[in-house]
DNA sequence: ATAACGTTAACGGGGCGTGAGGGTAA
DNA sequence: ATTACCCTCACGCCCCGTTAACGTTA
């Protein structure tokens, strides 16, 4: 649609970008597509800059998909819900419908505590399975301890709860 | 291939199965396709039957997934190196290769050392995240108390870190 | 003009969802 | 015989990985 800058300025062309967020250019791509990520800016001939605040967009889509494992549909209804603050911003018309910014900070509030809750609900859960796993840890040290011809147990431990 | 007693005692066809460990039946097969979970014992008719050990390691497969992210190739390893244990006492010929055991003991308890190092890692980044979501919360809630007409932000705190 | 990077299709695969078409249990 | 449950294909979707064929940049 518009070719802007002829030089990068703090943007990074999808290689770099890429490799600083830890996903793939395709990931990049399909994020775009399927509009988690808003069309970044080009050069001339057509090569996508990514600014940092696009940087910083996809590392939260990455939180979202690897720490709590929300589709992409649901990150997207979310990152929607979180940009109002960002839109509010760009069209900050003074005053002017104060009441429709309440309205949809409140709704980014329930959001994000939504989010709260499910991450709170998720460590307990991994705090349960951590627990598991060093009991099942310890079992494994008893019998080796008792049966083990070469100690091979001791070096690398793991606190316990 | 073995139609086996007519009646349930303790066990499940598929329907309780998949509603009691929440997953769908088609889960279910799937991860017997794929070697997850050992062929469950059949009816005369060939109705599945699943053991409380097998809803056992359902639940343990859920949470290698949901809670950890692993693929059910990474879970399959896992949960083969943990077989071991069930293993060695199926076939318990009195002492005979102790070292054998002593072996793959080591090896499931290398297994579950790397598992809690990923369980202390996602942890740490969730509770950095749950930092900042409790930062965004709070934002919101300034805002709100600063510029809301009616209180709104109220009762439904979250405790910080 | 070559290498290194980018572009858009387009197919492939893992992890299931979702029928279709039919058999089994009480 | 009806109803509820089960069976086995088999296709479809999501989230990308991976060529393939081609243009851009330094």
């Amino acid at each position: 649609m518009a070719g802007d800058g002829p030089q990068p300025e703090g943007y990074l062309q999808i290689g770099e970008a890429a490799a600083r967020a830890d996903v793939t250019q395709r990931t990049l791509r399909y994020y775009e597509e399927k509009g988690l990520l808003r069309p970044p800016t080009r050069m001339e001939g057509g090569f996508r800059l990514y600014s940092p605040d696009d940087m910083e967009r996809v590392r939260r889509i990455k939180e979202l998909r690897d720490l709590l494992g929300f589709s992409l549909a649901d990150i997207k209804e979310m990152i929607e819900a979180e940009d109002v603050k960002e839109q509010i911003r760009s069209h900050w018309r003074r005053d002017a419908d104060i009441s429709e910014k309440a309205a949809e900070i409140r709704r980014a509030r329930e959001v994000t505590l939504q989010q709260i809750a499910l991450v709170d609900e998720k460590m307990g859960r991994m705090a349960e399975m951590r627990r598991q796993l060093d009991a099942r840890r310890e079992r494994y040290d008893t019998w080796l301890h008792a049966n083990a011809p070469a100690g091979a147990a001791a070096g690398d431990q793991a606190d316990g709860a």
